[in-house]
DNA sequence: AATTGAGTTCAAATAGATTTGAACAAAGAG
DNA sequence: CTCTTTGTTCAAATCTATTTGAACTCAATT
């Protein structure tokens, strides 16, 4: 093995775009581009990878790959590996489509709908004490409406992951 | 009508809440937070309303709203109401979750998804390339996952439209 | 107990996205 | 034809979010 073997080297050719790649994704999902590359380096490496590994290959800071791989591992996108040479601690990452978007949906989704309910509970309540007039009526419509959206998605979301789960 | 009839006054505090609950979502979908205040105003206005509205009741300048209106037209989340009293143009919101999901991932999803699918398959041919060892099989490996992700996403996005039709 | 190595935290710097505002087009009205 | 009204565009300003880097904690090692 010339040299191919330690996880120092630069990032080859196809490394880098399959890290892109998960830039790309990560973005539409809204979380920085970082998640991004560590997720894309772990996913393509046939090893599990150690922060530092992370700091070198990436070229990236301390900071932003020890918060990255909280992110990751607080969705449950990424795991420590039980190889533990030394005290230095080892990630792979978790690659079921399934889990990975239940750990979106209930890291990222479900705390703003929960959040959105109460507001719109408390948006009923203003209403409610409105004077009866035409517009109120308008009022309590949309607001009728805005309670149809967030209980479709309560059970959309369920539905969904189980579609995803093969 | 005291002066509750023409469109000029400050928000009152239950329509900022009902705009304030809009910001909150679209900024869940990586939307920028006019677009919320937009929609949210058009919302809950029982009546359609014009471009100097949206400048004067939400206090935002007129090329904000002018690109936040175009953003939400391409997303089909909001359109053209035919009162045009004059020369200026009103808007109505479209209310449907069913148009606004799809809308959304017409404009947002499917692009990507597909440039996606480029990438992908330019890494796999990059894979084809290499010498056949041990590593570019788990390189096929994981591309090959990737392929899968990216199915499954184009199956259940219609699936997920239809289930939200009601 | 002091030292070294691994990882975390957080204030400040940076980068990236949104918003503004002024200049510009287009379309009646006079 | 000129003036006014409506709406668009885009470079610059502003704002927000991410990244950095240095100080710190904790644990293992000597």
């Amino acid at each position: 093995m010339a040299d191919g073997d330690r996880s120092e080297k630069a990032l080859s050719d196809f490394e880098s775009q399959v890290i892109e790649f998960f830039c790309d994704g990560v973005k539409i999902l809204g979380l920085p581009k970082s998640i991004g590359e560590i997720y894309g380096l772990l996913f393509i490496s046939p090893d599990p990878i150690s922060l530092d590994d992370l700091v070198c290959r990436l070229g990236i800071s301390k900071g932003s790959a020890s918060q990255g791989l909280r992110t990751l591992r607080e969705l449950g996108a990424v795991r420590e590996a039980e190889v533990t040479s030394g005290r230095r601690v080892y990630y792979e990452p978790d690659v079921e489509l399934k889990r990975l978007v239940g750990g979106f949906i209930k890291e990222q989704v479900r705390p703003h709908l929960s959040s959105g309910e109460e507001k719109l509970d408390s948006l009923k309540k203003m209403v409610g004490d409105m004077p009866g007039d035409v517009r109120s009526d308008f009022y309590a419509g949309r607001l009728e409406r805005l309670s149809r959206w967030s209980s479709r998605a309560k059970v959309v979301l369920p539905l969904l992951q189980k579609f995803l789960g093969s």
